[in-house]
DNA sequence: AGCATTTCGTTTCATATGAAATGATATTGA
DNA sequence: TCAATATCATTTCATATGAAACGAAATGCT
């Protein structure tokens, strides 16, 4: 019988799972606790300041986040006015939404205490474990890329397409 | 200005929750469709597979799920016929839980299927690239172990526990 | 031009989640 | 022994989530 040898510890999904939950509590415990913010919304923000005047569904597309989270996440966002919301003039079923300077100054204050938690963790690993790791997961996604049961990846989270900073029109 | 230079795509716990998703999602495929479970009762049956006449808070510590969220899945899976609750006769508050046959069944044949979602993923890895992605996983478990805001991990899930069963009584 | 189809963002609605409250039983300490 | 406290499982209750429905606007087709 196979059932009793099945070891949960030992399980990938499960492994993943469960680091992922640490991180992720340990990182939310900074945007909630510290600034209010969810962490959908914290996706928003980051999305935002590197490419401004983007749509619901781009930001949909870019930050895996469902659409109805996004558009709530947004709508939370103009309310404490950290983002501005306009109907675009070529489209009018376009949004566009940009920083307001009050979110530039949010974020700022968050960016640099997101990137101490990742710090922090990164110690754990010297540079070439870090590469190696990193090396590893994308060849997880790879494989995930060849199933076609398995949920796609956004094009943003594709290796070298993440950084560059072509204006696709 | 430091906002506009934050990349999400390069940001661990960003990539972790990105490749957690897709794997968690391509896994519960398995569990929900075929079988009609959903995660928590898929984590509740395999430990009661392990260890019989267990508690609900002993599943909670073991495998990562809220006491209500094991309570519900326990409560489900009985009405479902896969597991069988009873009241403990020495201490009348816990609940001492067991897995039917007809939950060993499901089991025998949900875990092989389990296993081969697994072996698929790591088949894009080495083995000694596993081992390496397991230690690197292992040592970012550790480097949370240390920080006191972050989440503890339950003791089952610790290295060289999770296979031994000393009844730790 | 005018109707069908597609693509937006938002909103429903049904379900999932977890912190806190609850009721029941055990344990502790005077 | 018997109150005070602690621990267990369950249940509330407020919130989060996502699939599907929706209305508005753009596009395609004839």
């Amino acid at each position: 019988m196979p059932a009793p040898d099945f070891n949960l510890s030992d399980f990938l999904p499960y492994r993943l799972a469960v680091l992922t939950a640490r991180v992720s509590k340990l990182l939310a415990s900074i945007y909630e606790e510290r600034f209010g913010l969810t962490m959908p919304e914290w996706r928003v923000m980051v999305h935002v300041a590197r490419s401004e005047k983007v749509s619901i569904r781009e930001i949909h597309n870019c930050v895996n986040l469902e659409k109805p989270s996004v558009s709530r996440a947004v709508a939370k966002l103009e309310e404490a006015g950290l983002l501005a919301k306009a109907t675009s003039a070529r489209d009018q079923r376009l949004v566009e939404i940009v920083l307001t300077p009050e979110g530039q100054k949010v974020l700022e204050a968050l960016i640099p205490e997101a990137l101490a938690v990742e710090a922090r963790l990164l110690g754990a690993l010297s540079e070439g474990e870090r590469e190696q790791f990193s090396e590893l997961m994308e060849r997880l996604h790879r494989e995930l890329d060849l199933n076609p049961d398995a949920p796609k990846r956004s094009a943003k989270d594709l290796p070298s397409s993440g950084s560059s900073r072509l204006p696709a029109e």
